[in-house]
RNA sequence: GGUCCCAUCGUCUAAUGGUUAGGACAUCACCCUUUCACGGUGGUAAUAUGGGUUCGAAUCCCGUUGGGAUCACCA
């Protein structure tokens, strides 16, 4: 049988990394055993919808390529993939499965419902209108009276089933709540929904979070009453902010498109969740989605829940920025050159920039002194290692910009070599020439490259300005 | 509270009864070096806890502790 995965968002806002995984996962599974990976959107809860939701859970798939094979936009043999275009199928089947004894129908109002069940000492909804022979229940509906369909659990004892990743579980009937399945506006709940569509759609694994396990026996008496044999199922632990919480949108978290606008890779955030709850076996640590596709299997995914390490992405975001083209590094760094001197050479700009730069969004603080020098105190010249400090910059910056303004040569290497000869010639170290000009070209600690290679960025123009206006400061 | 799930360095994880408990990020030191990076070398750092089973336990069993999930006309 062919695999076959869903991914099923409902579109309430933007993507959060621990869906996104859940998706890459679903992903996986089917193109690891050359199988279907599909699209369905669970907008059952009209409440909760967010306009442009679905725009953006389209974009990010495809920004990181895991295509679908069916969904809403290219359709397919099982749809449609909006569950909100298939209330009439849903509507079908809950009544079938009350013929069936599965579920019946309930002119509670939510408010009853409320009332009668106590928590704290643990009582649970028993639903009155279970006793209602079907007949009457048919009449008072055809009178018009407003109702849901409830499941109906008589079962007793255990419930048994095997999950892929936490292996068998074993949940009482008892624990099982009489759910409802159809609202009384005649769409399903998830619970119901999620059952018909995944058996329709002929999806052979399920892969959700593990919030989901308790509440799956429900949905295997929901398809033992049709008579369908189940999917297989894959629950996945969530993705943690920290020990206790989990990644959310509503505190904020950082979601997909928000680290994408801090200047991570798509290519590095794929790798990096994908290793978040799932680890290859082997000692390798970078993986493109081509590879992970050859090698993905659901043996080696994890039971216990993953802190999102911002830290360690970070890092891997680095080595993807240094395994770029220059050309490519160069394209997506130009977005990030705002307000930058005409007569700068961005692309020697980049090709400083990239082994330095862990993230796009690294570059306005790594090059602001470009623009211009900012406010420095004199400290700065002061390096032990280096055996400089003002005093040695104010003796020797003349020095050196004599000799700059002779150059025509404007190249790292010309420089250097020119500088180089020039501490020999005035008997002292090379850093006490490089450093002071350093410092004197940039104000500022730490930079993109040396003396000489920010000399080359900014131009013979603008380094002889510089220099002449750190000489003006020193005084 | 009932039920279910989880528990190895700070973090992500490897080790499916026998390892000096391995790797990666972070951190520290050193090397490289015209700063900073990159790169290289090395260090610090973990089996939550108490019992059992076993010649032998991170690994199997039970208890404890800690954490999470669930108990919606949300998914």
């Amino acid at each position: 049988m062919k695999v076959r995965t869903r991914f099923a968002p409902s579109p309430t806002g933007y993507m959060h990394i621990g869906n996104l995984r859940t998706a890459l996962y679903e992903y996986l599974i089917a193109k690891a055993n050359d199988g279907d990976f599909l699209l369905r959107i669970e907008d059952t809860d009209q409440k909760r919808y967010v306009e442009g939701a679905t725009d953006i859970i389209y974009s990010t798939l495809k920004t990181v390529g895991m295509d679908w094979d069916e969904g809403p936009d290219i359709g397919g043999n099982y749809g449609p993939y909006i569950q909100s275009e298939r209330k009439n199928i849903y509507g079908e089947y809950a009544h079938k499965l009350v013929e069936l004894g599965g579920a019946h129908y309930c002119f509670c109002s939510k408010d009853e419902a409320d009332e009668e069940k106590n928590e704290e000492l643990n009582i649970k909804f028993k639903d009155p209108c279970k006793l209602i022979p079907l007949e009457e229940a048919k009449k008072r509906i055809a009178a018009g009276e407003p109702y849901v369909i409830r499941q109906t659990i008589n079962k007793k004892g255990k419930s048994k089933y095997h999950d892929e990743v936490y292996g068998d579980i074993e949940i009482d009937y008892d624990e099982l709540d009489e759910g409802v399945l159809l609202k009384s506006d005649g769409l399903p709940t998830y619970n119901f929904a999620n059952v018909v569509d995944d058996h329709l759609m002929k999806i052979t694994h399920v892969v959700r979070g593990n919030e989901y396990i308790s509440s799956t026996p429900k949905y295997n008496l929901i398809y033992e009453d049709f008579g369908w044999e189940h999917p297989l199922y894959v629950h996945v632990p969530p993705v943690m902010k920290d020990a206790q919480h989990k990644l959310s949108k509503r505190n904020g978290d950082a979601s997909f498109q928000d680290l994408v606008t801090k200047g991570y890779l798509p290519e590095a955030i794929i790798n990096y969740i994908a290793l978040l709850g799932w680890n290859p076996g082997t000692e390798q640590e970078i993986f493109s989605l081509d590879d992970l596709k050859k090698i993905f299997t659901v043996e080696r995914l994890n039971r216990s829940p993953a802190i999102f390490d911002i830290t360690k992405l970070t890092w891997m975001n680095g080595c993807y920025i240094r395994a770029l083209s220059e050309e490519k590094f160069h394209e997506l760094a130009k977005p990030y050159y705002n307000d930058m001197p005409s007569n700068i050479d961005l692309k020697i700009l980049s090709k400083t920039l990239q082994p330095r730069v862990e993230t796009l969004g690294d570059i306005p603080n790594q090059t602001d002194f470009l623009k211009s020098v900012p406010e420095y105190d004199l400290e700065l010249y002061s390096n032990k290692k280096m055996k400089t400090d003002a005093e040695v910059a104010k003796a020797n910056l003349p020095s050196i910009l004599e000799t700059l303004s002779a150059q025509s040569e404007w190249t790292n290497e010309h420089l250097f070599e020119i500088l180089k000869g020039l501490a020999e010639k005035m008997g002292v170290k090379n850093g006490q020439i490089l450093y002071p000009l350093r410092i004197a070209l940039s104000g500022k600690e730490t930079t993109p490259g040396g003396a000489t290679e920010i000399a080359v960025i900014i131009g013979k123009d603008e380094t002889l300005k510089r220099i002449k206006s750190a000489i003006q400061k020193l005084d």
